[in-house]
DNA sequence: AGCTTTATCTTTACGATGTAAAGATAAAGC
DNA sequence: GCTTTATCTTTACATCGTAAAGATAAAGCT
């Protein structure tokens, strides 16, 4: 770990430190002391991981650091998760499901099938933009655990999402195993665009596009005009 | 760090740490001591690194593993690289710079326009077949340090290559600085078709239409349907 | 040539991390 | 009311990145 990025954690590091030895150990100061058994430690240790998640990025999100933010001992994440790759891909299985949930909500509003393509496309890359520690968490950590039913599923259901999305408003059957050749190219191209410019987006390299591009141009206007460009290629029925 | 990833490192560990002691204090076996001074430790440290990384991943890349690799002190790289993130972006410096070759060799094969953007897409995501661990660090590691000089020529001549090849064959002059909204928007989805794909290939995401495809269906099939349907939207002159 | 300076590499040390194991505490079950 | 189990803490250890000080050899200088 860099030395400014332990300079970066160790503030927290002092501050839930302390709050957590005074509100164990000062009862005489009027305040509830913290109970040994925490009730809904599981969920709060999602909660507190998502805080640690978005404030210090995912090099910040450590199993003692969310211990620390939740208040426990370094040790208690263990036995509700595990292991890190275990807390991990729980909080990673909400992202997933809160991410399907608004991709339903956009693909659900009025319009023409290419203007609810380009709903989905735009509510895709908000919700990277508006939780980016969420989105890497899901998309480019390796410390995932797919075998875990939460997070199998909730991808699952993602991917599915994608895929009916697509293809239904393709030529020819939409089989729940089988596919055509053009019927996965266009989930494929769907799935890269827009996979791709997020990536892009938040690390940042689409800066210099950006900056170059015509004044006023933001990242969403980029989005809809790079669509533009693709999405007509359908047949002339949709 | 997983106990299974302990254990796959620990293998190694265990053999390079005894080759080292063995060359440099048994000098009555007849090999020749490892001298004190290397001689040329930072290209030695350099590639101890990619074998590392491919090796072992990502995870596995650290400085100690490295120095381990070199048969050095683990704190010899500081003195070349100053820390992780160091020896991690001269390394991506690396990756980038022969990234650009093959690009640069692909895009100079003979063919239409057409054919040789293919080629070039096929390179891109060749190289990234072939070197995961190198791609990996390129475009998804925040370890990186742009303010290097070596990293950020090979990064900023690597869109250098992407956008001039895009940009050479749209409507208008091409700009050195200056870029419309069309071909700003032909640039982010020709990097977000061919990164997105890479990405979702590599995470193995892909897996699942693939095997839902038509039978003998492959990445590299699967990449030119995906291309086929968005490449021709070219000006008719193209 | 011999001495000094500098670059290179090693050793030692420290705080951080993940994880295992054992102890403490309170809830649940009987 | 006692025992069992689940939950949380404490302690311990190997690993990591990094800093600092020591050792060694090359380079430079007089």
């Amino acid at each position: 770990m860099t030395k400014i990025e332990q300079a970066r954690l160790s503030r927290h590091r002092t501050t839930t430190a302390a709050a957590r030895t005074r509100s164990r150990r000062a009862v005489s100061a009027g305040e509830p002391a913290a109970p040994y058994h925490h009730g809904a430690l599981r969920d709060a240790l999602l909660e507190a991981a998502e805080r640690v998640l978005e404030r210090d990025g995912l090099a910040g999100l450590t199993l003692r650091a969310v211990a620390r933010e939740a208040g426990v001992s370094h040790a208690a994440p263990t036995h509700h998760f595990g292991d890190l790759t275990g807390l991990v891909s729980e909080l990673a299985a909400i992202g997933f499901t809160r991410f399907n949930a608004a991709m339903k909500a956009a693909g659900e509003q009025p319009g023409t099938p290419i203007e609810r393509a380009m709903a989905r496309a735009r509510a895709y890359v908000a919700y990277a933009q508006a939780n980016p520690g969420m989105y890497g968490l899901m998309f480019r950590t390796e410390r995932l655990d797919y075998s875990r039913p939460a997070l199998h599923e909730a991808a699952e259901a993602s991917f599915a999402g994608l895929a009916g999305s697509v293809a239904a408003r393709s030529e020819g059957p939409v089989g729940d195993e089988e596919l055509s050749l053009d019927q996965s190219a266009a989930i494929a191209r769907a799935w890269s665009l827009v996979h791709g410019y997020t990536m892009l987006l938040l690390d940042g390299r689409l800066a210099d596009i950006l900056r170059r591009s015509p004044p006023g141009t933001t990242a969403e206007k980029l989005l809809e005009a790079m669509l533009r460009a693709t999405v007509p290629k359908l047949p002339p029925g949709a």
